[in-house]
DNA sequence: CATGAATGAGCTTTCATTCAT
DNA sequence: TATGAATGAAAGCTCATTCAT
């Protein structure tokens, strides 16, 4: 007879439903634009009933299909943040960071095209800007130190501010990420990624 | 016994009134994303009735809503390939003719920064690949053949293939733009055209 | 620049226009129901324009298409009444004059039959109390009229009200005449007359 | 890529509320006529959303009024068939069947006004030759197959074919009703239904 | 938890009707 | 008058979201 309106207790979220919910998610939104999938669609693809997406994903500001595409796009960017974090360990020169930035993300798309095809179909750009997690958060404040460090240094271009080396950085990575899943090309981007930083590189330094 | 569908004349389409829904709807598209926006705001932003908005963009195959947003897309497009067109003409070196290519962009998105805002907001990255005009393939094809000229020339990078060159310089292009946009400087992007453009020639030449 | 909201005047209704739409409606509204029947349609089979159908009967207190149904309807039904008055004239016995209604009645679906599909497929039952001319008034009060002297004379049954045996020939005679272009049957009914007058006169008279 | 439409699957049915649509659609059938009726005010009169009536009646072939005012209709007439097959038991003479039918159709009139006005207001005769159901079939059939006994019987008159004889009962027994809820008189039909029935008999016999 | 019915919002279409030319 | 564009109303449908069981 009482209502309990208190929010979803974590106690009754099932990691492993989550998970599957999530994976199911992403494939779903790889496939078709954010708009033209339904809900349905997706609990069909988890094997879950609609009531289970609410349960999990429905108590937020936004709807739960927003909600839901957020967590896949901020699961996955975690996942990218903490594989960096793992790699850029041990590196010090400046070159050998960037350089090794810029092959994670390469290698990141080359192994979870999917959820590099959900960020073409299914995220807006805009969205970029604004819905991040703490993870991409401190990330994003690491690289720009790294770069505002190389400036000082003498290394790195100083006639931009640093946020335009990290768009300029950002900019090449994610176009080439992008526009090799919408070719459909095989290959693995990773494999290029010799030759394409050290242009980036002559770009970037002074 | 009768036919009840039939053809939509050509006649029956006001340029002045086709222009006043397409400005109104792209202030719409570019302040809120693409399925958050109702047709009703957009009918009330180009004061006129929803369906008229049908009457003009919806008998085609896509619903009108996303008729509505190619026809605003397509239109900013061929403006820009329209102007790109007219600053190219009798520009010769190839360092010139990419440097003139920069800065119309970023002019263009300075002039039109509502048009930069709906691509930013309401555009999937998806549609980019597919979604195109005429013009654009004119201007894509155009920009290829440069970029391998100047690669044949000996001039431009050519250890990686020629719609790489152009993903490198669309990449940063629409990044800078883009985060500009987000950002929300004041400020215009035109003015940083030497800058940017002079790394970016560096990534490009060998 | 001044406005003239006088009604339709007269002199700008071309007679010859008129009886060609009503033509035209009459054979549309036979073939579909009210509701399916579009103005279109209608203009088009009458050759017209849609505003010269709002020209003749759009000022009315129902929106046009009711209007020009009501018109079709009451022109058919005076045409009836006017050859009824004419058919009658010159027969003095009870029988014979009601031997000559039903006979003129089955003879006018008969000759127009589009005009009893219009009746069958477009107006509904309770119309035909309604939306009456001046005209079918006073063919009605003449029928009762006879019915009452019959009664009177001690012909007609007198156990009911005499408007309960203009219903019983009213019912016979229209169900007849429905059910006969109902079931598409090609002869005419008016040779049935006889034998069918026979049965109802059987159960009219005392 | 995805089917969007399935179909719809029975248990969604729940037959308290399509009794209770269809108890408000009669009233609001029986108010005004068809064309004027909006599913809204049925909606509203049922006290449930417009999309339950589409839940209900919207995967027909016909439009989903169309299907609710035939639902109405049918259901309706299957009651009076139910009825009259259940009255008929045990009734021999060719009289007294006969007389009975009349009497269980007055009576089911007088008993349900807002049914007998909905057939007025909303239903277009040419429907009554289509749109029927099994029962009513059954029950013509039965009416049929009594007349051709009476006629083969040498009871009834078989100068007309038995069709017209059923018209002639259909015919009276219709229009009676019909204008007596026209009408708007107080009074019961059933009990006009001897004098009425000895009329129709003595029409109807040799 | 899962199922499924109910609801509200919004897209899309058709048509009667009106207005400007 | 005729033409065609504009509008409002309502049908018809899909889907996110909620509620009861």
């Amino acid at each position: 007879m009482q209502k309990t309106t208190e929010a979803v207790p974590m106690s009754r979220q099932d990691p492993a439903v989550r998970e599957r919910i999530e994976w199911a998610a992403v494939q779903v939104f790889a496939d078709s634009e954010f708009h033209h999938v339904t809900l349905q669609q997706i609990a069909r693809a988890a094997r879950c009933s609609l009531q289970t997406l609410y349960r999990y994903y429905g108590d937020d500001a936004q709807g739960s299909k927003e909600a839901l595409l957020s967590a896949c796009l901020h699961h996955g960017l975690e996942q990218l943040a903490e594989r960096m974090l793992d790699h850029l360990a041990g590196i010090d020169t400046f070159r050998d960071r960037l350089s090794k930035v810029f092959w994670v993300v390469l290698d990141f798309f080359d192994r979870n095209p999917q959820m590099g095809r959900m960020m073409i179909n299914s995220v807006y750009p805009g969205r970029w800007g604004s819905d991040t997690t703490p993870g991409q958060q401190r990330l994003t404040e690491l690289f720009l130190s790294v770069l505002h460090e190389g400036q000082e240094a003498g290394i790195l271009n100083d006639q931009v501010a640093s946020p335009i080396l990290l768009d300029f950085f950002y900019g090449v990575l994610l176009r080439i990420s992008q526009m090799h899943l919408l070719r459909g090309r095989p290959g693995r981007m990773a494999d290029q990624h010799g030759v394409l930083f050290d242009m980036l590189w002559r770009a970037m330094t002074v």
